[in-house]
DNA sequence: AATCGCCCCAACCGCGACCTA
DNA sequence: CTAGGTCGCGGTTGGGGCGAT
């Protein structure tokens, strides 16, 4: 086991009263048994002769950096800075503010996958990222700013807003975003170029399983432009404040070419084409328009994804059911009770005194209830006329429902796991929001300034999928509930009276009709108006 | 001028994935 | 299949710089 020690300053004072170990991944280990490591700064002279050894043998073995230069270093350390520093493409200097707001972007799309942000920054490091976003960004937590910026936190998905508001925005603990973040959720590689979306295929061997869910560009999101919203405060220092996003009027317009694309890739995955309404006037058949068919991303586990080789397992996974809560795949878990015989708890009335997976399960019977009413209403003919806006569409999707509830249907047994968060019932959701997205848009003004803002900037998609633990908390779930009654005054208090009242007038009508609350991003903490948080 | 406290960032550390014998 | 080696990634630390008092 090699020692690394201690050096004080380039004058080589060295500390031989730290005995460490070099690391605990043995990088370096077998080639300096015995010897004694330099910790600490790097001189001039160290850096010369790495650089040497790299120009000679070029990048990797770190380790024979030693042996062949006989610099006092482990392989981990010589990696680390040329990496870091020694690199001759690398970008020295302050961030530009288009980095920064690259940054942002990545980070809210990504979270703290700083290797790959850096992927996106060229002759930017992981390292400078991190230590960007540990100081720089996290200052704006002590001042009471939010940390994601205005158009984020209004526009981002609901999903991303309880992320933010859970553990990012201000101050909360980000461990527990942390969390999610390095339990195996993956994300695919998304180009921001000039902040038009333009993803990259997935990298399925660096993709895990989300890969099969949102991972595939395909599956993006298919939104228009719609009105952007957002009473938030600008902070001048923002970086992403020149967005131009947050008005109508400033909103970039909606890539045309992106959604030709997607409604290509609809029309071969399903069959049919989806009309694209440029005005989104009509509402949709039987949605919820309170509920969270939000375009966010989810992609359909429908449709089998080639390269899903891997499917990690995360501990939660969710998906936006509309119904107040994050719901967990709600096939799964109910293929999960009826392999079991798993009843609620019956002293456990609701989740937010329950455990996760009562809660999950709860939520699951719930939206199962939720679903027969909802397939009820679809095939009653009680339905409004201004409810009907395409029934073809409707019948498809209806239709693809069915098959989606059902375990056996070819179209919902796409799953291989029962917690996989590519279930059936995602797909229908997923499937729902991409026949109908724009309908679906117009019911959900809220959601839509969200998804005005994914379709926009191209990112947050796959951040569906992350969700916060802290989004898990009972006391959410339990305000998801008074929330939702309140729904009205709340979306008056976020967007603003006039805007909010007009806004709830157009959605007013199908929250009634079908009688499900539904729990929109002003359920939760007002990420923009809590400054004075903590 | 001295001290203190905060900020920044280079470097370290631990962990896990991957590869190979 | 297993163990060891290599490497990358993300979290953390510690010291220098700098401004405030």
């Amino acid at each position: 086991m090699g020692r690394c020690i201690s050096n004080e300053s380039e004058g080589g004072l060295l500390s031989t009263d730290s005995p460490l170990s070099n690391d605990g991944d043995n990088f370096g280990d077998s080639s300096n048994r015995g010897s004694i490591l330099k910790k600490g700064p790097w001189t001039t002279a160290e850096d010369a002769i790495l650089i040497d050894y790299v120009k000679k043998h070029g990048e990797g073995n770190w380790n024979a950096v030693q042996k062949h230069t006989g610099l006092s270093r482990c392989g981990k350390s010589c990696r680390l800075r040329w990496a870091n520093h020694l690199r001759p493409d690398l970008k020295k200097g302050a961030f530009t503010s288009e980095e920064e707001r690259l940054i942002i972007e990545l980070h809210a799309n990504m979270g703290n996958k700083w290797a790959r942000m850096a992927a996106h920054l060229p002759g930017r490091t992981d390292n400078e990222i991190k230590n960007y976003w540990n100081t720089r960004i996290k200052r704006r937590q002590r001042a009471g700013l939010p940390l994601y910026p205005p158009e984020l936190c209004l526009e981002g998905p609901l999903e991303n807003q309880q992320s933010l508001n859970s553990c990012a925005m201000y101050g909360g603990d980000t461990r527990s975003c942390d969390i999610l973040q390095s339990n195996g959720y993956k994300t695919p590689d998304i180009m921001f170029d000039s902040l038009t979306y333009a993803p990259k295929l997935p990298d399925i061997s660096d993709s895990g399983s989300l890969i099969n869910c949102f991972g595939c560009p395909q599956y993006y999101s298919f939104v228009p432009q719609s009105i952007g919203l957002q009473k938030c405060p600008q902070d001048p220092d923002e970086p992403m404040s020149d967005y131009g996003g947050g008005t109508a009027a400033e909103t970039p317009s909606f890539d045309r070419a992106h959604s030709d694309n997607f409604e290509n890739r609809m029309s071969q995955s399903f069959g049919f084409c989806i009309p694209y309404d440029p005005d989104h006037t009509e509402l949709p058949l039987g949605i919820n328009q309170d509920s969270h068919f939000t375009p966010n991303g989810f992609s359909s586990a429908s449709k089998p994804i080639a390269g899903a080789e891997k499917s990690e397992l995360p501990s939660l996974q969710y998906q936006v059911n509309g119904f107040d809560v994050w719901n967990p795949a709600h096939e799964s878990l109910e293929f999960i009770q009826s392999s079991i015989g798993w009843t609620p708890p019956s002293g456990c009335p609701s989740p937010s005194s329950c455990g996760l997976l009562e809660a999950l399960l709860y939520e699951a019977n719930a939206l199962s209830q939720s679903w027969n009413q909802f397939s009820d209403k679809a095939t009653s003919s009680t339905i409004s006329a201004s409810d009907i806006t395409d029934s073809s569409v409707l019948k498809t999707s209806s239709q693809e429902l069915k098959g989606y509830l059902d375990p056996l249907s070819s179209l919902g047994n796409s799953v291989g796991s029962i917690f996989n968060e590519c279930s059936p019932a995602h797909a229908v959701v997923s499937s729902l929001e991409e026949k109908l997205p724009v309908r679906i848009l117009k019911s959900e003004p809220v959601d839509q300034s969200w998804v005005l803002d994914r379709e926009r900037n191209g990112i947050l998609n796959d951040f569906d999928c992350i969700r916060p633990a802290a989004t898990l908390g009972s006391c959410w779930l339990e305000q998801s509930a008074s929330f939702a009654k309140q729904q009205a005054s709340a979306t008056d208090y976020i967007l603003g009276d006039d805007l909010g009242s007009e806004l709830n007038m157009s959605s007013g009508t199908s929250v009634s009709s079908l009688g499900l609350s539904s729990c929109t991003w002003n359920t939760m903490p007002a990420a923009c108006q809590m400054s004075d948080h903590p």
